[in-house]
DNA sequence: TCAAAAGTGTTCGTCGTACACCCATGT
DNA sequence: ACATGGGTGTACGACGAACACTTTTGA
């Protein structure tokens, strides 16, 4: 670092993070929103989020921010920034420019309750979610968009299940995310033509016959940008 | 608006603009850039940008560094922000949060200088620029993988020619952005397939055999996200 | 034996790719 | 006539979409 100074003209605004945060229960795709406890909107649901602190990395403040405005313990699976909201008049508080992040929370992320400054975190769905705060249906809509796109040619559909699935739960998360059915026959054949899965070798029991356990095979990664 | 304000713990980050604009010249993909004139990196090429003013839009900003950093006069054909860069370290100066901008002229935007705090100004090979300040070489390969994305399903090659064009000529964008060599044939299959292309009628004339006109058909839009 | 969920193959259309020769003009 | 760049068609493989019945288990 040198000791050089930020020139004059260096617009000062409000720098926060907003976290689009997705987990299937139930056979549905859930996002993460909370009930805020302040103004401006108090009462109303909005996406988790924050300002970011000073020498805080953007994705550091995204994580903060998940842990401390509700009670999500696991790591997220996968993060990534997918685009910045700044127009002029989108927070009545002043010019506060939101980078709004996508966050994917493994398989048993189930309790959350409100911190901070909310009163209250629920998982709710993510495809038909109550009345948003701010212009945060604009950045629900946008995240969905991003993750229906890495869903295609990431492997991003693996990060919502636990270790061991069956291949109709992963079908369910795919059907979850695009909202619309998948032909069974089709999805086998085009998931196991990737080879990404090796069958374990158990078999998951339950109501009628028991599905093949598989699990992410072995070099396979989510696929960057 | 109402009289809120913005809480305590609002960190206050510069926040800018930086925008890589391309446009062929000479059968090549160009980046504009500018040569700094001021510390840090004083005489470094560099993308042009600058901080974002008080109740000024993001995409505003962009356009108005354009003009300001640079003496291109014509309106970018397409203007998109595809990245926010604000690693803490990213800046000698403290703590900058850049949005970067992605921006295609048109044909015949050749002339720049520099302007402003730039001592120069020049169109550069994109996919072997120079030596570039700060974190722009990442901000510009980012740009060119946005670049290239939506080249396949937009239709942001059309954005780089004037209103009529040869299907060679066509080919010719999207060979620089893509930068290989694409088949002729495949090529024209694909897209007077597509029914974007309008023939004009006329032909023109050069070396060789006369090359059919094309232009925009109607209703023909650059697709969004 | 019945209900419930898992598993399996084929056909067809579309799309990308590889590949070589003739055509129209200016000099 | 020749050099220069424009224009054309076919064959093949890969991939996505549509579509119905059999298998395995627990109750």
């Amino acid at each position: 670092m040198t000791g050089l100074a930020l020139p004059p003209q260096a617009t000062q605004v409000g720098l926060a993070v907003d976290i689009a945060a997705f987990a299937m229960h139930g056979g549905e795709l859930n996002v993460l929103l909370v009930q805020r406890g302040q103004l401006p909107h108090a009462r109303d649901w909005a996406l988790p989020g924050g300002f970011v602190q000073p020498g805080e990395e953007l994705h550091e403040a995204a994580l903060r921010e998940l842990r401390t405005e509700t009670t999500v313990q696991l790591e997220p699976r996968h993060l990534e920034q997918f685009y910045t909201f700044g127009e002029v008049g989108r927070d009545p508080r002043g010019r506060i420019v939101s980078v709004a992040h996508l966050a994917v929370l493994p398989h048993g992320t189930v309790s959350v309750s409100g911190g901070g400054h909310t009163l209250e975190a629920e998982w709710l769905s993510a495809h038909r979610p109550p009345r948003l705060a701010f212009d945060h249906q604009a950045i629900l809509t946008r995240a969905l968009l991003r993750l229906q796109l890495r869903l295609e040619y990431a492997n991003l559909a693996l990060e919502f299940l636990p270790d061991t699935f069956t291949l109709p739960e992963l079908q369910g998360v795919y059907e979850a995310i695009l909202d619309r059915q998948l032909d069974k026959r089709n999805f086998r054949k085009r998931l196991l033509a990737q080879s990404i899965l090796t069958p374990s070798g158990e078999r998951r029991s339950g109501v009628g016959r028991p599905a093949q356990l598989y699990r992410r095979a072995k070099n396979v990664r989510v696929a960057a940008l």
